[in-house]
DNA sequence: AACCTATTGCAAAAATTTTGCAATAAATTT
DNA sequence: AAATTTATTGCAAAATTTTTGCAATAGGTT
């Protein structure tokens, strides 16, 4: 696993909640996936690890803490590690085939974000940036 | 009713689709509202002019053909009419009261989406922008 | 090892979305 | 204007997704 498990615990403990081998077996399915997971997979690729109310109620107060982001890419929203674990970026899906590839938007654009909100009155905390298209391999076809 | 109900007209006829009095219930529904609805809102407002499950599938057929777009503020997805309706634009939702702003975000935002999509060879289609952060006014509570 | 209580699993309820089919009503043709 | 054609609707019911209550379990502490 390249991902941090000690911020993880940190950040349970922080919080008096308990690291429980559900928890584990769910941080360490989310690190192992490269790419947001729906929920729906998510719950069979820990079937027999734990019930599935249990992941709903752990994605739960994984959001809460921080721990992932939900990101909507296409119809419905998936899953991955937050910004404490991984770093800032945005996704780009293709419609036809569904690939997902990460993409970073650069300093530049981020800090526009901010300052746009701020025109308006409003103190920024998160922005989702999703593009869609077609892929090189969609494109040929 | 500000917006083009020609369009909406032509835009079914084109498809041979039919203009039925449940359609243009929903599109008027839609046109009312100057803020993303969500799904259960929607119904609910034109309950007694359409079933439930009509709602759905003509949300459906009007995605399907451009109609409406699937806006995701906070936790749920949220339903507008498209651009061919209104001008394109973005939103900014408080995430302590809700309140949602519309935004635009400028024709050099916007192009420089298109050509991050080009750089890894994307053909760039649409793209979802949502900020979230605090308004003016829960900033001071 | 005993204790405290957060967390889990199970069963079941609630909410959301989808499906099949006969009845209805747009649009086209006569 | 009536008849015709068939897309669309409403209803009932199924399927799926998400939430809730509670007794049993198991982290973490003393």
């Amino acid at each position: 696993m390249l991902i941090d498990g000690v911020k993880f615990k940190e950040i349970l403990d922080k919080r008096q909640l308990r690291l429980t081998g559900q928890r584990k077996a769910l941080y360490q399915s989310l690190a192992g996936h490269n790419q947001p997971v729906s929920l729906k997979r998510l719950a069979s690729s820990l079937s027999g690890h734990m019930d599935q109310v249990t992941v709903y109620r752990n994605v739960d107060l994984f959001e809460s803490i921080g721990v992932i982001n939900k990101v909507y890419t296409g119809w419905k929203y998936r899953i991955e590690l937050s910004e404490q674990f991984r770093p800032h970026h945005h996704h780009m899906t293709c419609v036809n085939c569904g690939k997902i590839i990460t993409i970073s938007l650069g300093n530049r654009m981020e800090k526009a974000m901010e300052s746009f909100g701020e025109k308006h009155g409003f103190k920024i905390t998160g922005h989702q940036i999703e593009l869609s298209g077609l892929c090189k391999s969609c494109l040929r076809v």
